[in-house]
DNA sequence: CTAATTGCAAAAATTTTGCAGGACT
DNA sequence: AGTCCTGCAAAATTTTTGCAATTAG
């Protein structure tokens, strides 16, 4: 990661101790919406006295300064993405993998929900992704 | 429950015990998107003996045969629906209750897809209800 | 130096499973 | 009658928590 960049979530007051940045670093750029798991899993092999512990509370922390963001889209398990803007995602029912859908998408709000206060939506579209449908 | 809807499930090679009938008819008509334990806690009251076992793998099987919908929603615990058609959601962040929204949603399958097979999407608004947003 | 963070281990919350007895068609 | 279902309890999975020792700023 680049001092820049350090700098910069310092200045946001994130106290970054070498857990931290593991996890930062493993984030930055990766698409695969990875769990907590699976973030503890990559960590332990470089950084062998990693807990659990410090994985989720690092990602909550994470989530709360808006760092990351949390999907609720797997059945009973939290992924994580590094990316905070709004955008959307396709989950393949077969092998479980999110992708990441940019293109933008226009909603107007429903009627229904006039008496909302609606923050922002996220679409999900379920399906088969190119591996899994052959 | 009508003779009728009885005869409609049997028909689909549902086999009736009271218990799948009691949560068939706790959660016709219920849009409050319970989870399994609020169905468990609502039908102990009136079923006692009735077990989490039984509830899980009556919800399984209701989802599987297509009468009723697993919601991803709520951070880590599944919710259910019993609208299964296309149909979408607004979740409160301050009292997590979850609300049916009706209203027909037209989105083109976006370009990066292209190559997906994509079954279906579903949008989830987030936000504050009525009653939280005061 | 001081408050915040780490790692451990235990606990909590949700869901799944094995199995013996019982119920449905 | 035979297969499937139920209920119990134990186990699995994911996440949270208490606490003493350590570390970042």
């Amino acid at each position: 990661m680049t001092e820049e960049k350090i700098l910069f979530y310092k200045k946001l007051g994130l106290k970054l101790t070498p857990q931290r940045l593991a996890i930062l670093e493993f984030l930055e750029g990766n698409t695969s919406h990875p769990s907590a798991e699976d973030i503890y899993r990559a960590l332990k092999k470089n950084f062998p006295s990693i807990s659990f512990a410090t994985v989720y509370n690092t990602l909550e922390l994470l989530v709360r300064k808006g760092f990351i963001k949390e999907l609720n889209i797997e059945s009973s398990r939290k992924r994580f993405d590094p990316l905070t803007h709004p955008h959307h995602h396709f989950f393949c029912k077969r092998c479980r993998k999110i992708v990441d859908v940019n293109q933008k998408i226009d909603i107007p709000i429903p009627e229904e929900l006039k008496d909302y206060d609606v923050e922002e939506f996220q679409v999900v579209f379920y399906g088969l992704c190119p591996d899994c449908k052959s």
